[in-house]
DNA sequence: CTCCGGTTGTGGACACTGTCAACATTTAGT
DNA sequence: ACTAAATGTTGACAGTGTCCACAACCGGAG
């Protein structure tokens, strides 16, 4: 019989029903994972901060993975737009290969600032076991409609459009870009680059991409 | 007061002390991480499976992360197992260069294997918080008394040894290597590349690794 | 407007977990 | 032989995900 006011302070509810229980109950997910990724994300607190009985979240979620599968598509929108946002701030020279190939930089540069900025949700977005592969589901879209990966395709489009990848070459290209990109993101947050700082990760990270761009 | 005999049955203990329950407690949890990966590894079954009390592990372990930094190291040991074998696997063509580069695949070709053969102690290898850089952990080792990045490091001085790779191109290779043969390894275990099977994996592995190659 | 079925939230319970403090047994060193 | 350290046990506690039965509310058929 609590909810939230618009200050996250709790406060009597007045209605039984809550209104809007699954936006709240998701968004209240995503911040604990912001915090401390899917190890961090607990029902009952989430209902808790939600103002409502544990049970109430079984109305929405048919579970505690359905939950984490949730915040992990909100995360892949999340990416998408990180990386929506790093291409629009490229320049454009004129030159169809070099846009092309900003385009491609845009989208592994925009990835790994983002698993930098956003580790728990980073970390969210790539490794909740879920049954069908949703490369291409709305919820993980961002502004543009195009989930992370479909942007990286994009890219790779532009890149054999603008005649700077063999056509015999796009196959499977997603893949190994992804492949390096992700990688080294996974690397940088939980493997044995954690020491790196945030400028040497960057620097190291264009120098990855310099290797996919010689290597595709 | 049981324990398990040599049948993994249970079997009641003589002894007050049980002996070796440091090792039965981390085989018993490794097992479960094979199964399982880190999720898997619950402290009271592990003590049940021990035929011990749950808080005998707390001698011996300081809390549950600690056995599973323990697990991670010896799952990074099999890694290291895994690559050594791969490397063995090499028939020698005496040219130097083809050598060092058939040593490099080896590596990135074991880790993948590695991967998908044993992808509950793969996940483990890499994604468990602990402080200390134990890139050089003689517990994270193989037959050979490297670790796995060592093992990569090795492969790659000895492209430079041979020629094939400019030395100024040596630094942080094995970042970049391991990125993405890593990067590969993790989209196949839980990521959108989880529907492909264990040729397709193989084949589209290789060709990561070509690409490796070209832009190292 | 009334009634009634479906939707949404509640209360109580259960089995299970990691961890703590206090105690018991065994081993090892002087 | 005696004592201190090491190792294993008992009992407890707070916290978790989930199930079942019940309560309050909502929207549409009559």
């Amino acid at each position: 019989m609590n909810t939230l006011d618009n200050n996250n302070k709790l406060v009597k509810r007045s209605t039984y029903h809550h209104g809007d229980l699954y936006r709240t109950l998701l968004e209240a997910a995503v911040q604990m994972a912001r915090q401390g990724g899917a190890d961090a994300i607990v029902l009952r607190e989430v209902t808790r901060q939600a103002g409502v009985a544990p049970n109430a979240a079984y109305r929405h979620f048919a579970d505690r993975n359905a939950l984490l599968q949730a915040v992990s598509q909100a995360a892949q929108a999340a990416l998408a737009v990180a990386i929506e946002r790093e291409i629009t701030e490229i320049e454009k020279s004129g030159d169809l290969v070099e846009d092309a190939r900003a385009r491609l930089r845009a989208v592994g540069t925009g990835y790994i600032r983002f698993a930098q900025a956003e580790p728990g949700l980073f970390g969210m977005a790539f490794s909740i076991p879920s049954d069908l592969s949703n490369a291409d589901n709305p919820a993980s879209a961002g502004a543009s409609g195009l989930t992370p990966f479909q942007l990286l395709g994009a890219a790779l489009d532009m890149l054999v459009a603008a005649g700077s990848l063999k056509p015999e070459r796009r196959m499977y290209a997603e893949i190994f870009a992804w492949s390096a990109v992700h990688g080294f993101a996974m690397l940088l947050l939980e493997g044995p680059l954690r020491a790196f700082d945030k400028t040497q990760a960057e620097f190291i990270g264009q120098r990855l991409i310099d290797m996919v761009e010689r290597g595709l």
